[in-house]
DNA sequence: AATGATTCGGAGTGTTCGCTCCGATTCTAG
DNA sequence: CTAGAATCGGAGCGAACACTCCGAATCATT
């Protein structure tokens, strides 16, 4: 539940706080891990902490709304590559690039896992948009022949979910082309 | 510094209650997370919280000690695969057990990195013995031809890291499977 | 412009948790 | 067995932090 019903249509101040409150969260989580105080974060928006509260009336809440802004990202990348790149190069492209961009995401489904909420059901829409997103890469990179036939979407998120954890342990770029070769047909 | 200087030999009492701590501390922080209080950790181990502190002068000196003990008992592993199975068996069989024995790993190396402590240099000579012990795995297995002779030990160190991290995701089984299959010779 | 409703801000509250202190207890040397 | 030293236990301290409350400020409507 991150607010997701707008009984009301929201003012227009209160719209605006709500969105600063939402970037800055962003930007603090990334930089200073999920366990950075809700202070920080209401001082980085420019806004008192009883703001962030009325918005996302928990923290984890809060976690839940930054994390679901990412995915809702990705997703949106991953339907723009759909349209423009080859089947091959979308579903490898795709997938590096949501490693790169994936140590807040870790960090914040890590957080939630720790106060005993399942990220998978917490992102809700916004997980299964991706998921969904995803499985249409994978299905026309192996339509094209690009990917092994017997690779299942679950595997790929598995896959995806490791290596977005590996990132900066060193050789992670080699690494990821030698997954890539293990989804590469023989 | 975990204690590592015993400028004293350590009285019995002192030596057992600290082995009983250590042990409640792997148990907690397996089941609750990192998170877990220390004085659950006294509880658990039966004692009280100002002898969890004298040994651990701190809750990161306990993550510490608790993760070093980790690596010990891997790297024991690895060298037993060492001496009893064949190269290509040794590697994989041992890269499977890690992954599966992964989850505790994580979330301490991962607590630590939220207080500002570098994992690898905080886990010392443990660390470095691990390492050791898979590059011996890794250099047999490519001899006999069980993996590809252009991997490094870089690269499967962050892939290791990366496929912990997947463990429970859902189809992990098979992707580590594909996994192997990148770091097979075609 | 004025009024009523909504939202804001930040001081304050209650709680959790890491850590300390010291009297009581347990161990070891002679 | 006894004295002296090392260790133990757990009540208590202080800081950090999620969250609340309410007077002040801001917005929408007539």
């Amino acid at each position: 539940m991150t607010a997701a019903t707008p009984g009301r249509p929201l003012r227009a101040d209160a719209a605006r706080n709500r969105a600063k409150v939402l970037e800055a969260a962003g930007a603090v989580f990334a930089e200073r891990g999920p366990s950075a105080s809700t202070e920080e974060v209401a001082r980085r928006a420019g806004v008192g902490a009883g703001t962030v509260f009325r918005h996302f009336p928990t923290k984890e809440a809060l976690l839940e709304a930054v994390l679901v802004a990412l995915l809702e990202d990705h997703a949106r990348e991953a339907r723009a590559r759909i349209e423009h790149d080859d089947p091959g190069a979308a579903f490898f492209g795709f997938f590096t690039r949501v490693v790169e961009r994936a140590a807040t995401k870790n960090a914040l489904s890590g957080a939630l896992a720790d106060a005993g909420i399942d990220p998978r059901q917490a992102t809700g829409e916004a997980g299964a948009a991706l998921k969904r997103a995803l499985g249409t890469l994978l299905e026309r990179a192996q339509a094209a022949g690009a990917v092994r036939a017997d690779v299942t979407l679950a595997e790929v998120l598995a896959l995806l979910a490791g290596m977005s954890h590996a990132a900066g342990h060193g050789g992670d770029g080699r690494a990821l082309e030698i997954v890539f070769d293990g989804l590469r047909p023989r």
